[in-house]
DNA sequence: CATAGGATCGCCT
DNA sequence: GGCGATCCTATGT
């Protein structure tokens, strides 16, 4: 089980990136316990020329300024008020990239996930859907411009699974329809059929 | 200062 | 399939 370095993230190609990040394992250790589950569902965010990213155009905010950041940071807003979406900051400073983590499938601390989200039967519902795996591993936007390494609470592991690419799937990204052409783009990738994605899985 | 709207979810019919 | 929750951010006056 390697850890994921800061320098992994800071590949230029995000569509690269996102499509490997696929079987990562994306760890979070709180005072509330270990908890750990495997990406299967990602989304590109491909900074300011695509028009469904928050740094469209070179936007720069409070709420932006972490996705400037070289890759292997944090970058965590808060949705419809309600739900905080962690995304992956990569490409290289100023270069305001993304890559949103939309579903995992659980691996340890299930206990402790389905506390904080309020379910009693450990499946794959505990972490399908960005806001859904937030609240299971403890994610929220005070994690926002954290760096992604073990000392600070939050990190990615591979333990050298990969899928055939036959497996896994592409297509446009969800809930972007605002993005106008880009809302078509392919920068969404997943396991095919696997039951932590969300939305069509195949 | 006021206001509209969002990279969602879960519950309802 | 529809809708309400809930609040921060961005934008406009």
């Amino acid at each position: 089980m390697d850890i994921l370095t800061p320098e992994y993230f800071r590949h230029e190609d995000t569509l690269w990136l996102a499509k490997d990040l696929l079987g990562k394992i994306l760890v979070t250790r709180f005072t509330e316990g270990f908890t750990c589950g495997r990406i299967v569902e990602t989304e590109a965010y491909l900074g300011q020329t695509d028009r469904a990213c928050h740094a469209y155009g070179g936007r720069r905010t409070a709420r932006t300024e972490p996705m400037y950041l070289p890759g292997g940071y944090a970058y965590v807003y808060l949705c419809y008020g309600i739900h905080h979406l962690f995304n992956i900051v990569t490409h290289r400073q100023d270069m305001p990239h993304a890559i949103l983590i939309r579903a995992l499938e659980p691996l340890m601390g299930m206990d402790v996930m389905m506390q904080r989200r309020k379910k009693h039967k450990p499946d794959a519902s505990l972490t399908r859907g960005p806001g859904s795996l937030s609240k299971a591993l403890g994610l929220h936007t005070r994690h926002s411009g954290t760096l992604l390494k073990p000392s600070c609470g939050i990190y990615l592991a591979e333990d050298g699974i990969t899928y055939p690419e036959n497996l896994i799937g592409c297509g446009p990204r969800i809930g972007v329809d605002y993005a106008g052409e880009d809302a078509r783009l392919a920068c969404r990738f997943y396991l095919r059929g696997n039951p932590g994605v969300s939305k069509p899985n195949l």
